[in-house]
DNA sequence: ACTTGTAATGTTATCGATAACATGCTTCAT
DNA sequence: ATGAAGCATGTTATCGATAACATTACAAGT
């Protein structure tokens, strides 16, 4: 460790320039309020001490702490990173620091989690989901703090909502591979386990086989394997089980671009042409839709644009908590938009 | 925003149980210390005011505040999620508490944040690479905490390091191709910007160049090109300069697998054979990578692991920071493997 | 019986800032 | 001249916990 010299607080600062610790606190919070000769003596004093303010005192004494806490089900899709970066990126300016946690698509999980941040005292929390066990449910009405439930449109939210309806970008995909005329549909999801569950793939699923029922067609090409998050190998191997139990299936909707590459490349590898044999679409338009060959048809939602959107809300509605609780709770909705590319053409028995 | 219930403190536990505030610390800290019917009564008691202690004053009071800061050029790279993902999974079981500030591969960014963060006062500092500017260094080296430099080996180590060689990295995949036979080699990397640079591919490269150097070869087909983060329109894009450079290119290595696929699918478009006519590597073994058809020979790093050894690494010295700074400063190398597979094959030269 | 040890709990003094109110000194309109 | 208004600064009281030391009660050893 490096030799560590005792830290200087706020008030070696009001000593070294001669002035009262609140004149220091001043200068940091409200530089207007301090005229300019004191204000350099303080700055240097500042500088000559490397003094670094304590913010943790600092939180303790305003009761506000400048962190936002925001919820995701895992760093380690592009998706929900994009959508982390642009609320950091929002919240920014305003000098809010993020406190990620993830909750790997579980939902006791996450109530672990909100009971762990609500400890560090967030300005405001962000989840995922609009979906939470009854606990973190209580737990974030009695907050007292804004909520933002994201990435889907809540039904009766907790407070505010940014997001877009899963249940129809999956009404939406269903609908582009009947335009079409394919009427042997499949989908490749996740299983419902206990253990984790991608509850808006879910959503995403259901939408699509309302779609095939009020079609006439079944839901017995939904596939539902393998536990979420999803994964290149779990687009391959779920695409092989519906081959197996439909080897005449003619188009196919993964609930993540990750997926829809894995069964492209799993595609490649069987020597099935691909929109030619099967039509092949994702959800996410993830960088590598657009980038495989063929380029993969999805429905994009901009996931960067969610966090933005939040963010910028939530100072809004931070900056006025100080007129009482006169936010009204908004429900945002982004949308979506059905992107055509290669991956997805007019059934042949059409022709 | 939900209806605010005055939120409970310690005292009002304490009260409630008729015990004293030092008691109720006692159950949440070290049961063990408090009679079995006393801790009881005060658990009851937080049961019945849904008491969730403020560790922002906790904090203050014990000076820890169970916060690792871990700085990372960006979220967005499946790479450093993991890492992410990784350090945040080992710190768990002791209840640390991740601060993430991406830096965009910007050094001055890097300088802000770090100076940030400190002002969270974190028990220990992450922070990926090796290059700092001046005034961050210092701010490290005065902290007094556990700094841990990853993702490369530091020559002049600020304290800890986890990590592999960037240079080495570099080095292996030269050595790769020419061991294939062939001559003509070039490499995708990004612009050494002052806006943005990516300092470990900057490393790579020079590995990479170094090899090509002893063997006679001029470094002409090294393409520096667009800034980090590295897309994969940016692999794409940079093996367009390089064949226009060098029609007659005959082995290729990326930065980063996301520029290696990129590549690889600007060659399907043109029609451009892998490995036939052109042989092809990254580096990081993104999944991508692995699922590709062909599948991208590449060097594989766990950033997972860099991860969860900088966890534990840390777990260990914040244990032991009791008894002063006999913590031996430690450097742990990971180490990466060359993974060879189908992009990459023997010159048509030699045969 | 008397020290001594130890387990369980309480008391007091911070930790390092900010909020809220107080004060002193100018300035300026009447 | 004078008092109201406003600027620049200081004082005092917290914020909600934990550390360190103090106390009490009872058991055990001699």
């Amino acid at each position: 460790m490096p030799p560590s010299s005792q830290k200087a607080t706020m008030h070696d600062v009001s000593r070294l320039a001669g002035v009262s610790k609140m004149t220091v606190s001043r200068v940091l919070a409200d530089p207007d309020l301090v005229s300019e000769s004191t204000r350099n003596k303080v700055m240097k004093a500042i500088e000559q001490l490397s003094y670094v303010p304590d913010r943790v005192a600092g939180s303790l004494s305003s009761r506000r702490t400048n962190f936002i806490t925001a919820i995701l089900p895992t760093l380690t899709n592009s998706n929900f990173a994009d959508t982390a970066q642009g609320l950091a990126e929002a919240m920014r300016p305003a000098d809010y620091q993020l406190l990620i946690g993830y909750t790997m698509y579980r939902l006791e999980e996450e109530e672990r989690i909100i009971r762990a941040m609500l400890a560090r005292r967030p300005d405001a929390i962000v989840v995922a989901g609009t979906t939470h066990t009854k606990a973190a449910n209580e737990m974030m009405l009695r907050a007292g703090i804004p909520i933002v439930e994201i990435w889907d449109t809540p039904e009766h939210p907790i407070d505010h909502a940014v997001g877009f309806s899963n249940y129809e970008v999956g009404r939406a995909a269903a609908l582009h591979l009947l335009a079409l005329g394919h009427r042997r549909i499949g989908a490749l999801g996740s299983r419902m386990d206990s253990d984790a569950k991608d509850l808006r793939g879910e959503s995403r699923l259901a939408g699509f086989t309302s779609v095939l029922r009020e079609a006439g067609l079944g839901d017995e090409l939904v596939i539902r394997e393998g536990l979420a998050p999803v994964s290149y190998d779990h687009g391959a191997l779920t695409l092989g089980v519906l081959l197996e139990r439909a080897p005449d299936v003619e188009a196919v909707f993964a609930v993540s671009d990750i997926s829809a590459v894995g069964a492209l490349m799993e595609c490649h590898r069987r020597g099935i042409q691909v929109p030619d044999d099967l039509s092949l679409m994702g959800f996410g338009d993830f960088d590598i839709a657009r980038q495989c060959v063929p380029a993969i048809t999805t429905i994009r939602i901009d996931a960067e644009l969610i966090g933005r959107k939040t963010g910028e809300l939530l100072l809004q509605v931070l900056d006025h908590s100080a007129d009482a609780d006169n936010s009204p709770a908004s429900a945002i909705n982004v949308g979506f938009e059905l992107v055509t590319r290669q991956t997805t053409a007019l059934s042949k028995k059409q022709l």
